[in-house]
This record gives structure tokens, C-alpha cells and sequence, in this order.
DNA sequence: ACTTACCCGAGTGTTTTAGTCAAGTATATT
DNA sequence: AATATACTTGACTAAAACACTCGGGTAAGT
């Protein structure tokens, strides 16, 4: 298993669009802004999402991302799937053919491992994490800190011109 | 996190030695050949784990590597975090500070998959696995592939010379 | 027409991985 | 004492993965 920038920057970035579910079309825009994500690479990920089915996407003027499906329907685990981050831990990928064509000593351990993992990852959803206090503290200090931004970046944009 | 084959090898060599606990000190060359992990690499592993307390070492002509405690006191966990895998999953590595010196969206769900991670791997232990089934097997076949190959090499030994 | 915003592929510097290589030092046996 | 064994250390490196960026599209709204 690797848990990298990759898989992290996905959840992050669904659980936004979670979070401003009612909302109507995010943009990547706003996400970027949000959460500290360059725009590009999102881009990148939310073509994968958007493949595997998780996200819908409008475009033109008013556009944006949104979920497929209500947020408790949405595991944490299938997100970071989608973007192509193994659960697994084996290095054989769960074949069994890690050691000459058989197993290795330890085959069975990372599989246990690995079910553990996903299990734990499953059993949470966007939803769940919504609905968590602390996720609720940090969005809305997000929200602030968009709104000071902007607020700096049309002050300077005056000051330029 | 990332689970890469440092760990794996590690913990795999630990289980090796683990399982031929009783036959004294164990060279590098016999868990090279059994489990199929270079030489060289074994010893930048074994460095480690010897700094960090866990295999003791005897030089010399019959010297070798053994576990400095019983098998069912040393934990998974405490090797793979020995060869510096580290078992986190935050991007701060546990600080906090992962969004402008402010925890991101997603922190504490990170922070419980490390847990439940550190948790599975500590509850397992080298003695554990040994008593298993399955690794018994493995362990049998591993041993019985060493004796053909040792054969092997000496058959072509004599051939050559 | 023009802007917004998604869409897509190629490219790229940096870091990590998974080792190798070379040169030791300590210990036991002959 | 000589020799072989086996641990010990550090430097080095090819290849892969990571974490992006860049540049040009295309569709939809106003």
C-alpha cells in the first residue's frame, strides 16, 4: 500500500464537494483556493473520478463538480481507488506468487493487513465525515480564510491597476 | 504511510530468524538464500535493526544474527518502524500543522487509519505468526527448496572444477 | 463573440526505492 | 600466526514513482 499526496488530495477534495453539497456545481476553482490543491493537478484527479463514476460534471459558466450520490453513499476507500492508490499491501498484489511462483513467508499478514485497511476505509463515508464536529470547525475556518483571500486579492488588484 | 519492500523484507528476515530461533546464530547468507533477499540489502536491514535493539550478533566463523527476545515479545510493528517505514498516513506526520501551520480537512481521518494500523501490527507478533498453519508450510517448503539448491550448487561445483 | 470552466496529454525536476560495491573489523578455527 | 568466516560501514547509482506544470483543446452559458 501507498497513501501518498495523491490519495489524501482526492478525499480532500471530495469531502469539500460534500461539504458544500447543497450547493449546487463547485468549481475546481474553489477547491484549489479551499484546500491548498494547485488547480492543474486537480484537474488531473477529478478526471479520474469523474471516470470511475463518483463525481458529475457541468460546464460552461455556473459549472462545476458534483458528487454522484448523496455523501453517505460515497466510502472513503472508493475514492482513493479511483485515483489509482492500492489498498494492498502484498507485493505480489494478493496473487500469492510472491516468492518464485508461491507464496512468501509473510503473504498472509499483508493480506490480513490489507483487509484490515480496506474495512476500516469502507466503513466510513463522505457522509459520516460531514457530519463530524472537528471536520465542521476546519471547513468553516476554510471558508473564512477564502473570504479574506479574496477579499486581499481585490485589494491588491486595485492597487495594481 | 508507505509499506515498500524495506518492511517487508524486514519483517520477513525477523520471521525467518524467528522460526530458526533455536538453532542458535543465523548468517545472512542462509536468510539470503531462503527467502531470496540480496545479501548486501539484508545487511543495511540488519544494521537497523541491530541499532535499534532488536537482533543481537556474534561474529566469526559460526557468528550470525539472532532476535534479542523471544519471538512472541517482538511485535511487527517495532520492525517495520525500525528500518524507518513509518507506519503514519498524515502528511504532517502526525503535527497537525498539514494546512498553513492548521490541521487540513482530512487530518483526523488519517490520524485513525494510522491507529488502526499501528494497532493491528503491534497486536501480531514474530511468535505469533511462527505458530501459524500456513507459515509453518511455507517455512517447510522453503527449507526443503534450500537443501535442492544447495545441492544444486554443489553438483555444478563439481561439474565445473 | 466571448468568457467560463471542464478536458486531456505530454513533459519534467525531484525524491525514493532497491539495491550494488568496496573496504573494512572482530572472532573462531587450524 | 594464518586464514576463513561473517558482521559492519559508507558511498554510490539506475530506475521508478511522485507531484506536479504547461499548453492546448472543447462545451456551455450570456
Amino acid at each position: 500500500m501507498r497513501l501518498t499526496t495523491k490519495g489524501r488530495y482526492a478525499v480532500t477534495a471530495m469531502l469539500d464537494l460534500a461539504i458544500h453539497y447543497e450547493d449546487g456545481p463547485i468549481t475546481l476553482a474553489d477547491i484549489s483556493q479551499r484546500q491548498g490543491i494547485s488547480l492543474s493537478y486537480l484537474e488531473q484527479l477529478f478526471a479520474k473520478l469523474r471516470r470511475k463514476g463518483l463525481v458529475d460534471s457541468t460546464r460552461g459558466p455556473g459549472g462545476g463538480y458534483r458528487l454522484s450520490r448523496i455523501p453517505a453513499e460515497i466510502p472513503v476507500a472508493d475514492v482513493i481507488i479511483a485515483v489509482d492508490e492500492k489498498l494492498e499491501t502484498t507485493r505480489c498484489g494478493g496473487l500469492g506468487n510472491c516468492q518464485e511462483d508461491e507464496r512468501c513467508l509473510t503473504h498472509d499478514l499483508w493480506t490480513e493487513l490489507s483487509d484490515q485497511i480496506y474495512n476500516f476505509l469502507s466503513g466510513i463515508s463522505l457522509g459520516n465525515l460531514v457530519s463530524r464536529q472537528t471536520i465542521q470547525d476546519v471547513a468553516a475556518r476554510q471558508d473564512g480564510n477564502q473570504k479574506i483571500n479574496l477579499d486581499t486579492v481585490e485589494r491588491e488588484t486595485v492597487a495594481v491597476s
